[in-house]
RNA sequence: CUCCCAGUAGCUCAGCUGGAUAGAGCAACGGACUUCUAAUCCGUAGGUCACAGGUUCGAAUCCUGUCUGGGAGGCCA
């Protein structure tokens, strides 16, 4: 059973004569007819039943069936689309977990536009959703910060020390460690230089942690946990994760170094876990971090990566099947590059250059809600074409502002119904009989539809289709609004209208949020 | 060389587990403001769903191959 898109094939349609064509031996149509004539209307919202095309079988139902859902709208309000698919599981969701070393970049935004996104369906539908910042604290990039740091420690106090070659080259971090001079002067000049490395790191992770975590709090992102990565390494996590490994007989050893037997598990080559120089890999303490999140009892554990971490998703499968967990309840979200428009050019981004638009100018210039649509409403493995000009445009070209601006319009209907009517009726005073019109009709079936779509869009993990439908639900307001109006001078045809957009607003209302819009009232 | 993603209207993209005449937005063209917000609406035009085979009642969708673009393949993360 499914729903037809084109109207004129029923509200409702199948194809099961066509299915069942072969093993019955029969032709389509006649089966068609079989099923229609044993079918009984009675007691159900089925007007009529017609067999067409190959054999489709086609439902039309009572013509006010679809207003049945409107006072279940009026009544549910903010939870109106909630499913409870989920069950109550538990699902993690972790996304961003950029290196605190730096900025976050346009990449870093569409993760946690993305990731945020996904959390706030999957809550919707009915799972126990946490989400999660992994902070990469510790190994090889913090020594190198570390380095980067003194040397601009160095430099600020009238040292001419370059910076290591593949250090942080950003000029963030001279405001950093005059940050620290100001507050500890020079004292650390006369330390050794692994003591001052640490006091410097130790002040600047805070330091851009903090940064970190308030523009993401501009960006309507909130953390459950923020996990820090080292503290795998003093908790011994790392260690009993290898140790595991070993006794599993997943580890071997070559050229002085510790090996993953990731072509147990179909991968082209092994991988080093542990290094000749005896310290860990990056893949070492992700799996360990892996197997913490399931130690924690999650059902679920959800990653939002970029494409160019893609290669690791086999790796960080093969390897929780290797530790005893079930590998399809890891799942990684991969999401392809942003190129960034302006001006009909692409903005070349790059970090050594500096030149790449953070995630907190980006707020800036076009705003949380702009960006955050832009960000969700392609599909994650599609490359994104962010078009800043578009996104800053005030103008019909933004699809943000249709879909606000159908919301605030229905807010301004009920501010003048108030003010003409008073008091809006219950859900239980007014006649949706009286809605006869078309736009009415498909704007109420596509109220009905919500529930369904956020089901689709947690299943897919699909935040894109939240944003496609608040698009075309306000599209038929739209429509609607400019073929009717809603306060007349009848007053019962105006209520059914009044609760007809009331639905229609709680219902838009609702899908912004899920996708951390604000519903302006006013525009 | 191997693997991943993409290829659909001039542009950017939807198209859920295979369904009926492939859809939006932008751009183009023509209309609608004495009317609850014109950031809106209505209409016109625009297509060899990259290409070639295959699977079947039926393919943009699934399979195979080819081509094009992007990404990945470190004792980096």
């Amino acid at each position: 059973m499914e729903v037809p898109r084109e109207k004129d094939h029923g509200d409702f349609a199948t194809g099961l004569a066509m299915l069942l064509a072969r093993p019955a031996r029969m032709a389509p149509r006649k089966i068609a007819e079989i099923i229609v004539n044993n079918f009984s209307l009675t007691g159900t919202w089925v007007e009529r039943v017609e067999i067409a095309g190959p054999g489709f079988i086609n439902f039309y139902l009572k013509p006010n069936w679809v207003y049945r859902v409107l006072p279940l709208i009026l009544d549910r309000q903010e939870d109106y689309g909630r499913v409870s698919i989920g069950c109550g599981k538990q699902v993690q969701v972790e996304f961003v977990s950029a290196n605190p070393t730096g900025l976050l970049h346009m990449g870093n935004a569409r993760g946690a536009a993305l990731g945020d996104t996904i959390a706030s369906i999957l809550d919707y539908a009915g799972y126990s959703v946490a989400r999660e910042f992994y902070i990469n604290d510790s190994g090889k990039q913090i020594e190198n910060f570390g380095l980067s740091l003194e040397a601009r420690y160095f430099q600020l106090l009238g040292r001419d020390v370059p910076l290591p070659e593949d250090g942080y080259h950003g000029e963030d971090i001279i405001d950093t460690v005059r940050g620290f001079i100001d507050q500890h002067g020079d004292a650390l000049l006369q330390s050794e230089s692994l003591e001052r490395r640490a006091a410097l790191v130790e002040y600047a992770l805070a330091e851009k942690l903090e940064a970190i975590r308030q523009v993401l709090q501009d960006f309507g992102v909130h953390y459950d946990v923020w996990f820090s990565e080292s503290t795998l390494l003093e908790s011994g996590a790392i260690q009993d994760t290898l140790n595991i490994l070993r006794e599993r007989n997943y580890i071997y050893e070559n050229d002085h170094a510790l090996w993953f037997k990731a072509s147990d598990f179909g991968m082209e080559k092994d991988e080093v876990v542990v290094r000749s120089n005896g310290l860990p890999t990056y893949f070492l303490s992700d799996i360990a971090y892996h197997r913490n999140k399931f130690l924690r009892g999650f059902d679920r554990v959800i990653d939002v990566w970029g494409a160019d971490h893609h290669g690791h998703v086999a790796r960080m499968k093969s390897a929780m099947a290797a530790l005893g967990n079930d590998p399809a309840a890891l799942e990684v979200v991969i999401m392809q590059l942003v190129r960034l428009y302006q001006g009909g050019e692409l903005v070349r981004m790059s970090k050594r250059s500096g030149q790449y638009v953070t995630l907190e100018e980006l707020v800036e210039e076009v705003g949380k809600d702009a960006a955050r649509y832009f960000f969700v409403m392609r599909s994650s493995d599609s490359h994104l074409d962010f078009d800043l000009d578009l996104a800053k445009a005030e103008t019909n070209e933004n699809p943000v502002y249709y879909i606000q601006y159908a919301h605030a319009r229905i807010c301004s209907i009920l501010r003048q119904y108030a003010e003409q009517y008073g008091e809006r009726p219950a859900p239980g005073e007014a006649d949706f009989n009286l809605l006869r019109e078309e736009s009415e009709f498909a704007l109420a079936r596509k109220l009905a539809d919500f529930p369904g779509e956020v089901a689709s869009a947690a299943r897919g993990l699909a935040p894109q289709r939240i944003a496609r439908y608040a698009h075309e639900l306000a599209g038929l307001l739209h429509s609607f609004y400019n073929s009717q109006r809603v306060i007349t001078t009848d007053r019962a045809l105006s209520d059914a209208r009044l609760l007809l957009v009331d639905a229609t607003r709680i219902t838009l209302r609702n899908a912004l949020q899920l996708l951390g819009l604000t519903a302006p009232e006013r525009m």
